[in-house]
DNA sequence: ATACCATAGTTGTCTGTACAAGTGAACCGG
DNA sequence: CCGGTTCACTTGTACAGACAACTATGGTAT
C-alpha cells in the first residue's frame, strides 16, 4: 500500500527510470546535459550495471534520454508534449465494428506520370504508373474515397488483382513492407465529383490523409484518402509513459 | 549477405527478433498461437536466457508478441496496419518554423458546469469549472482557436496565469502530469463566430482535435483545438519496425 | 607543428546464475 | 465428488563478470 516502504513494490530498475525522469521534468537535468555514467549510477545507487542499463536503455528507446557509445547519455532535446493518433485499415476498423464493408472499384489503369506525379513516386515524367480509384462504403454508404498511386517497380502486378476482395492497403503492405511512411492530415472541401461519389454536399468538410510509403528510398505508393467528415474521424487513447 | 553465416554482423538478441518476425510475417507462426519459451529457444538456439529473454521483451514492448507470466508468449493478434501521427504543442510547432508565436487570452473565467461539461470532467451539474478561449496566431496570422474547460480540483489557480506567455498545455503537462490521454480529430466548418476569430470564411474547413487529459481516473482538462484547414495540416514520417 | 598511438572512460552486448511470481495440471485426502 | 496441496513450467527481475566497440584526450615520435 505505502509505496514509500523500503520493501519494493516496485522493480528497481522501474524505480531509477522514474528517478531519471523526475529530475528531468522536475528541471533538475536539463535538455542536452549529461546524465550520470551506468558505473556512476552503480555507485550511488548500489544496484548492478544491468539494471541500471535497462533503466537507460528504456528511456533512451522511449525518447526521453539520448545515448551514444564511448560518450555517455544525455537529456534529449525537447520533443515538446507529442500526441500521437493511430489511423487503421478502413477495412479492418469497419469489420470490428460488426458492419459490412464493401470496395467498389472505379479506376484501375495504367497511365503516364505527371510531372507532379512523377515527382511524387520519384519516376521519370512519362514513365508508366499504376492508378486505382476505389470507394470504400460501411453497410452501403460511401465513408471513403481512395485515389492511390502506385510505382510499378515495386507492384508489377497491380493491375491483375480484385480490389473488391482485398484492400490495395492490405495487399501492399503484405507484399512489399515498406520502411517509412510520411502522412498528412488536412481539412478540405470535396470536388464536385468526390462529392458525387461519396454522396455528400460540397460544402460538406472532409478529412484528407495523404499516406506516401517508401521501401528503402523507394517510393512504393502514394495515396490520397478522402473521408466525409460527418461519418468519419481519427480517434485514439494514449497512455503517457 | 548470409544471414544463417556464424560471424554476427549483427547483436544476437537482433538476430533472434528478425528470426521471429520472419516467422510470423511468413504465416509460420499465426496470431494467438504459442512461441517457444525462452528455455526452448535457448537450447535451440544456443543462447544464454538473458539474450532470449531481452528479444522477446522488446518485441513484446513493440506489440508483436504478447506475454504472460506463467502461461508463456504468444503472437499478438491482429492489430492490422496501423498508421501513426503525432500533434506537437502549437507554441513549439511555430517556434521551431523560426516564426512568432502569440497568444490572446479573449476568455479566462470561472463558469457553472452545464450537463454536458458536466459529463466531460465527471464532475457536478452546476459545478464550478474553469473556461478559457484562447487565440493562437504564427506571425500575426490566427492558426488556432484553443476552447479549454478545466477542471478547478486538478489546478486551482489556473485563473491567475499569464496565457499569453506560456501556453494552457505546457503549464498543465508540466505540473500536472497526465497519465492518459484522449484524441479526435475530425472535419468540421466553423461556427461564425469561430470563423470570425480565425479570420476565415464559414465554408473553409477546419480541423477540429479534442484532447481529453486525464490524471488517474479524473479528468484534468477538455480541449478543442480549431485550426483552418488553409492553414494547418498534420505531419508526420514513421519508421517500420 | 603534425601525425600517430596509447589509454581511460563510456556504452553495447553476452553469458551464467539465482530467486520471485504467476499459471495450470496432477495428486492426494477428506 | 470436492477441495486443497504440490509440482513443473513459465515469465519477471536482479546480480556479477567479461569482452567488444567507440570517443576524446593526451603523449610520443617524426
Amino acid at each position: 500500500m505505502d509505496d514509500t516502504s523500503d520493501q519494493t513494490a516496485v522493480p528497481r530498475y522501474l524505480g531509477v527510470k522514474h528517478m531519471i525522469q523526475q529530475r528531468i521534468s522536475s528541471g533538475d537535468w536539463t535538455p542536452g546535459q549529461r546524465v550520470p555514467s551506468e558505473n556512476e549510477l552503480v555507485a550511488d545507487l548500489g544496484l548492478s550495471r544491468m539494471t541500471i542499463n535497462r533503466a537507460l536503455r528504456e528511456l533512451a528507446n522511449e525518447g526521453v534520454l539520448t545515448r551514444i557509445q564511448g560518450l555517455g547519455t544525455f537529456v534529449a532535446e525537447g520533443k515538446g508534449h507529442t500526441s500521437t493518433f493511430e489511423v487503421r485499415n478502413i477495412a479492418d476498423e469497419i469489420a470490428e465494428r460488426g458492419h459490412v464493408h464493401a470496395a467498389k472499384v472505379l479506376v484501375l489503369d495504367q497511365m503516364r506520370a505527371t510531372p507532379e506525379l512523377a515527382d511524387a513516386l520519384q519516376i521519370e515524367i512519362g514513365a508508366p504508373a499504376f492508378h486505382s480509384l476505389i470507394l470504400h462504403s460501411e453497410n452501403d454508404i460511401p465513408v471513403q474515397l481512395e485515389d492511390r498511386f502506385v510505382n510499378p517497380m515495386a507492384a508489377p502486378d497491380y493491375l491483375a488483382l480484385d480490389f473488391s476482395r482485398e484492400t490495395p492497403n492490405r495487399y501492399l503492405s503484405a507484399t512489399i513492407p515498406w520502411t517509412d511512411a510520411e502522412h498528412t492530415v488536412e481539412a478540405v472541401l470535396p470536388a464536385s465529383w468526390e462529392a458525387k461519389l461519396l454522396a455528400i454536399s460540397r460544402a460538406d468538410p472532409c478529412l484528407a490523409i495523404h499516406r506516401k510509403t517508401f521501401a528503402g528510398s523507394h517510393v512504393v505508393s502514394s495515396a490520397r484518402l478522402l473521408m466525409p467528415g460527418s461519418r468519419y474521424r481519427i480517434s485514439s487513447r494514449q497512455k503517457a509513459g
